[in-house]
DNA sequence: AAACTGACTGAGCGCTCAGTCAGTTTTTTT
DNA sequence: AAAAAAACTGACTGAGCGCTCAGTCAGTTT
């Protein structure tokens, strides 16, 4: 991949992210970036398939980041895992942060809509993050560390906590490193037996 | 206020939350009240001002709502009105389905760092709804219903999940009805001495 | 009957936008 | 070194935008 296609993804991201889709526009895209208007639609066929790439993208690095953390990780117990789950979904909401701003943006499911590439991606994300909750519960109640609740539904309840948190933090309500031990506080009273 | 002025709020508050700022015209918007474009401007200054119109409504409705509803009520026990809170939260939501989106979308934020009665009015809805959240618990405290935990964090937490269970309901990814019966069970779990 | 008012109109202005294209430069292949 | 392919350029276009403004009109006041 060029040099110039990688600084269009890298600056697209952010910009949509912070701004918008509909306030981002070729030209502020063009100037920060270095490229001609026109080496965008090079690379890109037209503005929303560049929003494409960037999901495709996203959609990666989160799958590949949640595998490997996880993979051959051999964790304490259930309830052990859930709280891992939820710090390491924090953490990478951090380390990713336009990303996940991204993730949150009205415009992705507007699209998504319409667009089953969109949907397709945007599914592949969530779910594989919900898995990975409901993968730590089920395994919970295996070991007996863990009450008897619905995984799956339990499982997004906890999705909704840990991505609500990062939306107040991304609207500057409040500082969610504050609520970080209440949360996990709350998780391991919700759970336990 | 005139028969047009309320039309164009009304339709405005659709709008915006439905496809957002940026990608509501004042031609669509004209089209849908029967409204001409001039008469949405001699009742607004500009397209910034009828939303913070939108939002200082949204403002008194979702704050008398939660004081009419509360007001007198006596709950059984702090943790029952926990409870109470998450029910009506979840139900407004559903009656005031556009205000609340609206609430959840990011250009409010944008106008609320620059614009100090953006920022007012969305501190004055986010502090009634955690402050009664805050006051279920301290009483839940008092009585006993609700174990050793921090009030405001907690209370916070619990926004959390709720505002998030919406967000997923407004962005159809999973149908919040399902949930909320294991909502329900999660905060009791969460919150039980 | 004259003066005034406030709600409303819609053509039109200045401007920004996403996307195009003819042409140039850089890189790869032969 | 020549030819071919890929990467890149920026001036340009037409559509659509927020907003203005001179003007209409029904109703009220003087």
């Amino acid at each position: 991949m060029s040099k110039k296609k990688e600084a269009i993804l890298k600056a697209a991201t952010v910009l949509f992210a912070n701004k918008g889709f509909a306030d981002t526009s070729m030209q502020e895209l063009s100037k920060l970036t270095g490229a001609a208007e026109g080496t965008i639609f090079y690379h890109f066929k037209n503005k929303e398939r560049l929003l494409l790439s960037i999901l495709i993208e996203t959609r990666g690095d989160v799958v590949e980041a949640f595998d490997r953390f996880f993979e051959g990780r051999s964790c304490r117990d259930g309830l052990h895992m859930v709280e891992e789950v939820v710090s390491f979904y924090l953490y990478l909401a951090g380390l990713m942060e336009f990303q996940f701003l991204l993730l949150q943006r009205h415009f992705l499911y507007r699209f998504a809509e319409e667009n089953a590439e969109f949907r397709e991606n945007l599914e592949a994300i969530y779910n594989c993050i919900a898995d990975f909750f409901e993968k730590a519960i089920a395994m919970g109640q295996a070991d007996g560390s863990i009450g008897d609740v619905h995984p799956r539904k339990t499982a997004l309840i906890l999705f909704t906590m840990v991505d609500g948190i990062v939306r107040f933090k991304n609207f500057n309500l409040y500082d969610a490193g504050a609520l970080f031990n209440d949360l996990i506080d709350s998780c391991r009273r919700m759970l336990k037996p």
